[in-house]
DNA sequence: AGAGTGGTGCAACAGAAGTGCATTTAATGG
DNA sequence: CCATTAAATGCACTTCTGTTGCACCACTCT
């Protein structure tokens, strides 16, 4: 049983090929990734299995859904790091507008704000958009 | 000459009986809308026509595009204190997941964030997540 | 009046997201 | 080890948002 397949199971996911397939190119990705991303990929594959499987993925916890802007719905692999499940703790996003990347800042967290009386937060969205340091530096 | 045809004109966007009704929509909603909600409440107009005067305004500075995480655009009007072409004073957005509503919370502004090194900033976009007043409260 | 610009209406397309159903694959129990 | 069952996958199709091209209309300016 190898890393992956037991880093699948203990989010009671069943480590099939195709999700194995999928978790190592999104472990192998440095950036969030889109459906269409994935589907280009692995040509074979069906995107409904894509879009399932990252469903599946979030449900449980092994990737969080990313939203930078672009109304196209991306996905990062959670780290040790990002406590999705943990309102105060969300880390935020940076979406590069040359290269059209988008990276999880891990490190950094989102401010606690104070909202007006009456509203309750549950969860937070903060993305940076920008030029990132492979497009900055030159 | 009215006073949304003086504001219209303002912003050099010629003032045709369509942008002043859908001007006088916007004023009227407290919250952000999609072009679909402006398409329901004109059976008349053309979802195209909508879309290219949003285009429009946004161009022009009257409105301002919100990404709140729905994959939906939406739209605010302007005001006084929502400078959106200016980086520093981005103002935030509530979106209430009960109603689905998304406001502005043109008070509250995104904190600064330091970046890693390599990174340039050069818009933010935070959306709170929640329930809002007017659900809250029973 | 005629030319020109910009706005509007109509049709069609692209891309992402999502659903239903049949079939295959994997886990489980005798 | 096979049969049963539940889950995963593949295929087809639909829906919705966003977008563009083209023709027509309205208005302005000379």
């Amino acid at each position: 049983m190898t890393e992956i397949e037991k880093t699948l199971d203990n989010k009671s996911v069943r480590p099939t090929a195709m999700r194995i397939l999928i978790y190592k190119f999104m472990a192998g990705k440095q950036n969030a990734v889109a459906l269409t991303d994935i589907e280009n990929a692995f040509e074979k594959a069906e995107r409904t299995t894509l879009y399932r499987t990252l469903k599946t993925f979030e449900e449980k916890g092994i990737v969080h859904q990313i939203d930078d802007g672009t109304n196209i719905s991306k996905f990062a692999l959670c780290q040790p790091g990002c406590n999705c499940e943990i309102d105060q703790d969300l880390h935020l996003h940076f979406h590069c507008g040359q290269c059209d990347k988008t990276v999880c800042l891990t490190e950094h967290k989102i401010p606690h704000i104070n909202l007006p009386a009456g509203y309750i937060a549950e969860d937070a969205n903060l993305v940076i958009k920008g030029i990132c340091d492979s497009c900055s530096d030159h």
